[in-house]
DNA sequence: CTTGACTCTTTAGTTGCTACAGGGTTTCCA
DNA sequence: TGGAAACCCTGTAGCAACTAAAGAGTCAAG
């Protein structure tokens, strides 16, 4: 099938199956005489398995290391395990960092019952305190499930 | 003051400072005659806020809102509690997503109690089966506390 | 006077896509 | 058969909110 078809056969965006290939998480695949992707199911079961992962929120880094997996089928399958219990973990702590967050928020909310002047808002006011750094996310200003603070390797040089 | 004094007086990155410069939160300041930025107890205070707001996860733009108010200080603040409403409202709704995906995650993970080969892992096969569209975030993929979700135009229109 | 700490501007990288622009190819239908 | 529509290609730029580095200038201490 063309790319297309992969297309709405997995859900995915025709952009985000080229993205992928360029990503290395999907193969190269033959090309038809006019240049045109052709794939085959092998090809739609891994583009499943990569936008299933996806929607559980990993980084493609981490799905690589899936993948890496279901290419060596003979492998023991530990360290998939042990993976998927440490994103478990980044899910669960940004489900703490933002249920912090969310008590902070309704608890600045208070202090401005009934809309008055700027100058005397008690939100405002409040935001302007310096200090007061909340005790929560010492890493901070974390994105989705996956915080900065988690190591950065060099991905740089793994282009070949 | 000079960038770096009032980088360490906030816990802020240099960097961070004249980015927020570029972005238009922080004013152009005065500078020396060696072109060096000179800071105020006013830009001290004005980027606090601006951080206290980064650390409850807001974004830039809704920042900009709050610091009209703050700079029109006879101004009626109720637009300041309806973004802060908005805004709970975010944190509250990447929570639910993050919940959802934390009990399909641990669902997961008891499909593979002791490590064997990659081919009949519970979690690589479970992972590779379509459809399951799981019913969590119908937009998906959102990142920190802030959804796709929000103004998400149908692609389908693209057709003439 | 030199060293080193600081600052300046500009540019590029991060993540995971998404959206063009400016072409080429295929297919459909009259 | 011709021409339009629908598809595909590569390459590039943009999003958010920074972060880092290159390459150069400025300043204070010893
Ligand atoms: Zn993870
Ligand atoms: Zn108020
Ligand atoms: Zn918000
Ligand atoms: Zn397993």
């Amino acid at each position: 099938m063309k790319i297309g078809e992969l297309a709405k056969a997995t859900g995915t965006q025709v952009e985000t199956i080229r993205y992928y290939e360029r990503e290395g998480l999907l193969p190269e695949t033959t090309r038809t005489e006019g240049n045109y992707r052709i794939y085959g199911e092998a090809h739609a079961e891994r583009l499943s398995f990569i936008r299933h992962c996806r929607s559980l929120d990993m980084t493609l880094e981490e799905i690589r290391v899936l993948l890496r997996f279901k290419d060596a089928p003979n492998e023991n399958c530990g360290e998939v395990n042990a993976l998927l219990d440490e994103h478990i973990g980044h899910v669960a702590a940004r489900i703490r960092e933002l249920r912090s967050l969310e008590r902070q928020l309704k608890g600045l909310r208070d202090l401005c019952q009934e809309a008055r002047d700027a100058a005397h808002c008690g939100i405002l006011n409040e935001l302007a305190r310096q200090g007061s750094e909340g005790g929560s996310s010492a890493a901070g200003h974390v994105h989705g499930a996956h915080g900065r603070s988690v190591e950065r390797k060099s991905i740089k040089d793994k282009r070949k």
